[in-house]
Order: C-alpha cells, then structure tokens, then sequence
RNA sequence: GCGCGGGUAGUCUAGUGGUAGGACAACGCCCUUCCGAGGCGUUAGCCCGGGUUCAAAUCCCGGCCCGCGCACCA
C-alpha cells in the first residue's frame, strides 16, 4: 500500500467495503474523515453549478426502469457480447472481432455471435479456441416487484434522471431556456477489473449538472468571468496548447464559449479545493473516444500516484437524450422559444368543398379534408394526389378551392442542446487529499501534515490542554462546546504530550489546534496554531468563534488576529 | 477475465513443518510550562475454506483481497 493510501485507512478517510468478510474489489466506505471531506467538496460544488447558475439540482431514483436504459442507449451499447480465448485468455469484443476477421456485420446477441462462430469455424488470433460467447454488461440487473417482476437497471449515470424529468423540469423554468439541473448522487457499473484504489469503482458518487441551451445559443451570459483565465489544454490531435480561454474558443479549439465557460468554471473550482494547478490539464477526446452521444468532450484530468486520471468530462451531447427519450416516451420534449419578432409568411391552402367532397368520398371524407390542411400547394394544378391511410388518391379542382393567407409565426418549437459537466467525487477527493499530502522537517524531525484547503479540512479545529490534568482539560472542554455550539467541526485530544497532538492533527489536515496554556487562567486568552507554519498567535476566547469563522472561510494569516506567541 | 507477485496485531515487520516475536500506534497510570521526550502497564495478529501431516503462518488445491502487466473502461 502506498505511503497515503496507509495514512488514509488508519486514520480514518477510507476503509475497504465488507472487510471483516474478505472485502469486495470495486467498493469503499466513506470513513469519517472522508466521508466529511467528500461532503464539504459536494457543498462548494453545489456553490458553483448549482447556487451560482440558473439552476436546480433534483434528486432522482438509483434504481431505474428498463424502458430509461433502452431510449438512453445504455441497455444496448452495454450489452456487448463477449467471446474469450481458451488458450492465451483474450476476451474480444465479439462484433469487432468478428468484423476484423471475417468482414460480416453480426447482431449483438448470444445466438448470433454463436452461430457465426460455429459456421466460420472462428478462431483466436492465437489458434486457440474460444469459450462459449457472453453477454458483457456494464448495468446491474435487478427486478423490481415480487415474482418475476418488472426488470430493473442500477443507474449507470445521475443524468438519466433529469432528462426524464425535463418535461417537468422545463415547465419550473417557465419554458425558458436556458436553465441547468444538476444532481449529485450513486451510480453503479460493474466493471470488469476494478482498481487502482477509489479510482475505479462499482459504485461511485457524480455530481452531473445538465446544463440546457438553446443550439443556436452556445454562449453563456457569464462567460466573462472565465474569459482571461488561462488554461493547460489538450487538444484531439495532442497538441498542447497553454492560453486563455476566449483565445481557444476564438481559434475554434474549444468548440463552443459554453464549453470554454465550463472549462474555465471546473477549473476555478477544483483549485478552491485544492487541486494543485501545475497538475491540472484539459484534454480533449479524440475522435473515436467519445461516448454514443456525444459531439466535444474535454476532460479534466489530474495528475496522481496512478498517472493522469480523469475526474471530470465536460460533454456537448447535443439533442441526443432528448430525442431519444421523446421517441421512446411519445412524449413532446421541446421548448417553444418565440422569435423576437413574429414572422409573417405567406401560404396558399387548399380549402375543401365539403359538399362536393362528402357525397363522393363518403367515409373518407373527413381524412381528405385534413390531408388538405398539411398540403403543400405550390401549382395550380387541375388535380393534386394525396395520401389517405396508405392509399394514394387523385382529387381533382372540383373538390377544393386555392386561398391566400398570411399567417404569422410566433416562434418555433426547438429539442434544446445538452452541455454536461460531469464530475467523478471519489477521484476528485482521492487526487485532493493526495495533492495536499506533504512532508516536512519541524524541529529537526519529519512531520506528514494535509495540507488540506481550510474550506475542505475534515476536522476544522481542535483544542488541546497544554498539559493533560485540571484545570487545563476543563477549560479546554469548556472550549470546545463554545465552538461546537458555533457550528464549528471541533476535537479535543489530552492523550500523550502536546507535540504528539500537534503531529496528529497536521497529519489529518486541521487547520487550527487551540491550546489552553497557564496564561489562560491569568487573562483569558488561548493560541491558535496555524498546521502550515506552525505559528502561534494568542487571542481572547471569547473572540475566537468570530475569528475561527473568518480564518476558515478565507486562507488568511493567523498573525492578522492576534499578537504572535513564542 | 488472463498472467506474474503479494496477504502475520491498527500500521510496518521477523518467523521454510514443532509454544508467533519485535517496533511504532492506540489505551491506562506516572511524569511533563508548546511541537511524535521518558517510565510502568494493557489491548491486539497468522485473509477464508479444504487437503497432506502426529503436527501447517510455513507444503498443496480452491476462493477472496491488494499491487503490476494485458484486456475492458458506453
């Protein structure tokens, strides 16, 4: 185990799922200290993507319906059939390999696969033969409902949910585009061969904003405010390219400004938490990387003990899960957006003669009069055709007159684009705590401190008696319910000497320790300890809730606040 | 899923068939006027299952977990 991933466990951050049964690769518990850590990067997220844009955040079921998974297409382009080599172990993706070897195109399915095999007698590129092919499915299956049940997926993404709901979702923002749903929650893939650590797992925590625009409107309103920042990109073609944002999407490197305005979004946020920047790029997938629906992705990739790792795609999926939940549902999942100006346009109609039309048509009668209103009219022939259930039939003038009418167009009905920043937790917060991870020398011995943001330190103060006996521990207690009272995530450690305390904190990342020493007694006052530099200032405690606050919020100095003490 | 290497207290580690040892950590007491000091004591371990053997942490088989390589990662 390596050097942080042993801190981590031991003191608390992270312990493997189901331990005392052997434990299961692919899932970890959120211990303590993690599991505050993660919440408070959730928080500030929310700050960004949720707080700070036009938009909501919803929390939808884990567990979804097979129809989602179908119109999605997660329930196809996961179930990929498999077929493994019995002599050297090679698992292939059988329709690749299939194509590759023999050129046919073959249906995704046990059978098919099977049947292909045994004709063409298939193969391994090694000679050896394959095992009997199997269906490779990234969704946990589950049944909802007792006896056979009604057949159920394990989300494989938050997304799903809002997409599903946008139809109610479009009417809360008064069908007004554009507006963003964000949900931060589980989602489950059964991966193979997780590991790596938190880095690839069976259940995993996203935080996925869906951000809906307007296609013609790739802009974002606040783009400004990222505009001059500069970025380390990635481009498909590997080129590196280090500018500002409003130069990469002027040079048409980033596809689009709401991308760029993301881009630079993400990066603001994942530097307040800590991310180191000189380990921070964006890269942009190439061509044949990019998911079934996508058009741009950039990812935000990180630089770990496990190499550059992705922690945050940034995807245009354009209309694509609309679409494909408005086919799939029947339903209408479009936005009428109004012109600035109506349209007048001028049309000819045909306008039946019902009288003449009735007696000859008799039952067909009405269907021909509303072909008529979705005609075309561009001639003035003797007879038009039309269709009528299937049948193909010749009306001549008789039966219509031409009219001129100008009609006016308010607006047009639009399936809005889809920009989604999609953000992997576990990752971010493994690569947070790993990018604040340092040793230094303190009075000529070696300290592990977290240098943890003070906004993201799990623990955020704790308050040590000088000495572990009365009335130092009373006061120290004391101390302690004041600031827990203030809503201050507070410790209190009297075990061992006062500089083993100190070692213990640092390493867990707090960002202040409060001492109460014998001048306490004479005037009222504590030190704070700054982890970083381990100054000491000495303030009143009845001040201290007041400063904590301000220290914690901001990455001021300790020195601005009280006179410096030793 | 395949291959290679691992798995001994909370952590690290000694132990090649015969009573499982140490360091650090943790906890208690003592000591202690600010950075892992010291003293005494305590808690705590052979990943799981099967086999071989009089006897298994140790040898064999299977599983689980961890690391690395390959494959997979819509």
């Amino acid at each position: 185990m390596s050097d942080i991933m042993e801190m981590l466990v031991r003191r608390g951050f992270l312990w493997q799922s189901f331990e005392i049964y052997g434990g299961m690769a692919g899932f970890i518990d959120y211990a303590p200290l993690g599991n505050n850590l993660r919440r408070k990067i959730e928080n500030i997220w929310r700050k960004y993507f949720v707080i700070n844009e036009r938009a909501v955040e919803i929390d939808t079921p884990t567990i979804g319906i097979e129809e989602v998974f179908i119109a999605s297409g997660h329930a196809t382009s996961f179930t990929d059939v498999a077929i493994e080599c019995e002599n050297c172990g090679r698992v292939y993706r059988a329709d690749h390999y299939v194509k590759e070897k023999l050129g046919i195109e073959v249906d995704e399915t046990v059978e098919a696969v099977k049947e292909v095999m045994d004709v063409y007698d298939l193969k391994c590129e090694c000679g050896g033969k394959f095992k009997e092919p199997a269906p490779m499915n990234l969704m946990f299956s589950t049944k909802i409902g007792p006896g056979k049940g009604k057949k159920g997926y394990l989300r494989p993404e938050t997304a799903q949910g809002m997409f599903v709901d946008f139809k109610r979702l479009a009417g809360y923002f008064r069908e007004k585009l554009p507006f963003g749903v964000a949900q931060i929650g589980r989602a489950y893939r059964n991966e193979i061969s997780p590991r790596q650590g938190v880095i690839r797992l069976r259940e995993f925590n996203q935080a996925e904003l869906e951000f809906f625009v307007h296609p013609a409107e790739k802009t974002h309103p606040d783009f400004s405010q990222v505009a001059s920042d500069k970025v380390k990109l990635v481009d498909k073609f590997d080129n590196e390219h280090e500018m500002t944002l409003s130069e990469a999407v002027e040079k048409g490197i980033i596809a689009n400004q709401i991308l760029g305005y993301f881009i630079g979004k993400t990066r603001r946020f994942l530097l307040e938490i800590g991310i180191n920047e000189d380990k921070l790029r964006f890269r942009q997938h190439k061509d044949d990387e990019r998911a079934h629906y996508a058009t741009d992705c950039w990812d935000a990739e990180v630089e770990t003990s496990y190499g550059w790792i992705e922690v945050v795609g940034i995807a245009d999926r354009t209309d694509y899960d609309l679409k494909k939940h408005s086919e799939y549902s029947g339903e209408d999942l479009t936005i009428f957006v109004p012109y600035t100006q109506p349209v007048k346009v001028k049309r000819r109609r045909l306008v039946p003669k019902m009288n003449k039309i009735g007696p000859t048509f008799k039952e067909k009668a009405k269907k021909i009069a509303e072909a008529f209103s979705t005609f075309n009219v561009n001639s003035d022939a003797d007879e038009i055709e039309i269709v009528v259930d299937g049948e193909r039939i010749k009306i001549s003038k008789e039966f219509f007159d031409i009219e001129e009418v100008e009609e006016e167009i308010a607006g047009e009905k639009i399936v809005p684009h889809v920009i989604e920043p999609s953000f992997g937790l576990d990752r971010i917060s493994y690569a947070v705590l790993e990018h604040a991870y340092d040793k230094d020398v303190v009075d000529g011995e070696e300290r592990r401190v977290l240098r943890l943001k003070r906004k993201v330190s799990p623990v955020e103060v704790a308050v040590l008696p000088l000495l572990s006996r009365e009335p130092f521990e009373s006061k120290a207690q004391e101390i302690v319910s004041l600031l827990r009272s203030k809503g201050i995530y507070t410790e209190y450690d009297d075990s061992g000497s006062i500089g083993r305390r100190y070692r213990r904190f640092d390493e867990i990342g707090t960002p202040f320790c409060i001492t109460v020493d014998h001048q306490t007694f004479d005037d009222d006052t504590v030190t704070i300890r700054d982890r970083d530099t381990t100054r000491q200032v000495r303030v009143k405690i009845e001040s201290l809730p007041t400063i904590l606050k301000e220290l914690l919020e901001s990455e001021r100095d300790i020195t601005e606040f009280g006179e410096v003490f030793r």
